[in-house]
DNA sequence: AATACTTGTTCTCCTTTTGTTCTTGATCTA
DNA sequence: TAGATCAAGAACAAAAGGAGAACAAGTATT
């Protein structure tokens, strides 16, 4: 075992996710879960990196007896740096969310690694924004927002609300006994009135994040 | 290993520029960022003068693998700073910009896992911003946003600009030869003119977060 | 017990990135 | 002038990383 042996970037990059992920996983995560949540197609070439953490002791040889990826002790030694918890929670990209239309559910869920400033301790997902319904409290076209999943909001938080089981959007929302009200941050948009058995909230905004590459 | 090896002033000028800011790199730097942080164009012109750092024994040989430049522990030597060797998959909170102020450095540094979507492969770290000077382009008061460590920037960019060494401020950037100009995106505030060495640029933003809890 | 599926493992093929070397030309210096 | 320093870019081999096929041992289902 060379103690000298430096971890590749992809490498680092799983030993930090197994790391910082350790204990959203019931049990001892198998390649392809490991795979899904971090983006990767190929259990063949994860596998190639977990070889490199075997190497460099961080990760148990499985030796095809036991199943799941486990860290050994030795990665406490690569935590030096960081005495504060780095929860990388990996959070679900469901697809995108526009005004006057259906979430369109990305084809095979992706996951992102936020940082726990912008969500919460309850699960959360993603969704891309689609138009400027939002504009004015800075969420633009392209953005993506994190939301909690909630089913009941308090009048004046910002939810995704699904309209007559169709449409979903993310407005303000307003609930009174006889109606329940959504209303965008772009005043050139009308506030929206609805039955309240017609809304259904399905999460409420908590963070936001933009790319601007 | 030669001790009584004489570096030329460009590859002093590398030395200091790895160890002052070892901290920003999360892992060791490869050939072509540390050409895009020091404002190189040629990977080829800076390889010869970590080939001269190599001789010195101030940087380990990495023998055609590829694993970046990293300091050996003989440059603890040439400057004695409270030291640690921070490598780690996070990305560096530094502190807090606002308009004319300048950046007030977090004592401990914290460290947040951000989504590749709103970084780049380059290093990156992270400001919370202070005022309202960008928010024609969404970025408010008390949002993280992710910057790119760079000290050169194209016309147009936006940028983490010093101002006569002393005030920190993210603006678009204009460079001409004889005047730098710095435009913030908010219409109740004025651009501002200064001669091109007043000003010096430390990054280029790249994403931008925010939380709602 | 027989079957189908999962999982770790190995392999090949491919693209991109990275370290390295060289050549050319510019600038500075003794 | 000659020598050193440096920038830029072309070219190349190796490394890193990804996708997917194939296989054997283990697990689940019938």
């Amino acid at each position: 075992m060379n103690t000298n042996h430096h971890l590749t970037r992809k490498q680092q990059e799983v030993l930090d996710f197994l790391i910082s992920n350790q204990q959203q996983f019931i049990q001892a995560p198998t390649l392809n879960e490991l795979c899904l949540a971090m983006g990767l197609k190929s259990r063949g070439s994860l596998h190639k990196h977990i070889q490199g953490l075997i190497n460099a002791g961080f990760v148990e040889a499985p030796n095809r007896k036991q199943r799941g990826v486990r860290l050994t002790e030795k990665h406490l030694q690569n935590k030096t740096t960081d005495n504060e918890l780095i929860y990388k929670a990996a959070t679900p990209f469901i697809g995108s969310i526009a005004a006057g239309e259906p979430i369109e559910a990305i084809d095979n869920t992706r996951y992102m690694n936020i940082p726990n400033e912008i969500k919460t301790d309850n699960p959360c997902y993603i969704l891309q924004i689609k138009g400027d319904s939002m504009i004015e409290i800075g969420i633009f076209d392209g953005d993506w927002v994190i939301i909690e999943q909630r089913s009941h909001a308090r009048n004046g938080e910002i939810v995704v609300a699904l309209i007559d089981k169709t449409d979903a959007t993310l407005k303000y929302i307003e609930q009174y006994p006889h109606e329940t009200i959504l209303i965008p941050a772009n005043n050139t948009m009308q506030a929206m009135h609805f039955q309240p058995q017609q809304v259904e909230i399905q999460g409420v905004l908590v963070g936001q994040m933009r790319s601007y590459k």
